[in-house]
DNA sequence: ATCTCAATGGACTTACCTATCCATTGTATA
DNA sequence: TATACAATGGATAGGTAAGTCCATTGAGAT
């Protein structure tokens, strides 16, 4: 049970921007430094957060990246459903292609627990908890 | 957020067993069969749950595997070892080299709540509770 | 003994995630 | 307008998980 890279990398870079000063456009390559994140594999991660509105950018000089919203905005679902769609698509662990709380399949009711146990973590906690 | 897919088979074979008539030796055929895991893959993953002491097999006519011990004795966190040894290794999702409780990374205390769900999770949970 | 069944385990292929490279586009500053 | 800076995005390579194939080994049945 883990991330994928791509998963860690994104809560990576959202705890950097998060924790820098708000507003402020921090470039790509700041970004990789402290979070150490391969600068071009970077660029396809900043890409996504930023299609999901988790982040902006600007081009040029003084462009980067930061926050689309206020920390308390963003949880760590938004950062994530971003790099991994994987985390919405819900199919059936036991490979069954109708499995439900009605007709569930023998790992349904640990299955459930357990996402919902993540689903909470990743919805509960914000970007906002990285500040203080 | 995932299990690999070779833990997701893992946890579908403990169950096939567990809900087998006890001290039965199932075909690697008949699990691969209830639980739609690839034939040839299986074979692969049996061998690590037989090394891990979750299975025992038995080659030739009559033959198969079975559970090592009491569907009680063995829980999923048992099972996902044997496959994932990931689920061991404990390395910081922030990348530092040095973090602890006490020198903590920004990701620290959100990855320690979330593992720890998760080994609660694999712990308590055994191969008795599918057969209920 | 011989035959058949079934796990064993090595070699190999495939697919996808991860990572790299670089030419292009856009923006601020001088 | 020219220049430097920085994101954009396509093409490509590497690496590990997933899946396949098959010759070998071991065990029961006749």
């Amino acid at each position: 049970m883990r991330f994928t890279q791509t998963a860690e990398y994104a809560l990576r870079i959202a705890a950097c921007l998060a924790r820098s000063p708000s507003g402020a456009f921090i470039t790509a390559q700041e970004i990789s430094d402290s979070a150490a994140v391969p600068k071009h594999y970077l660029s396809k991660i900043m890409r996504r957060l930023v299609e999901a509105d988790v982040l902006e950018s600007r081009k040029g000089h003084g462009g980067g990246f930061r926050l689309a919203r206020g920390p308390s905005e963003i949880c760590f679902h938004d950062v994530l459903s971003a790099v991994d769609y994987k985390t919405e698509t819900i199919e059936c662990a036991f490979g069954w292609e109708r499995c439900s709380s009605t007709e569930p399949c023998p790992l349904h009711p640990f299955w459930s627990k357990l996402r919902g146990d993540i689903d909470r973590w990743a919805v509960e906690n914000t970007l906002a908890d990285f500040v203080t």
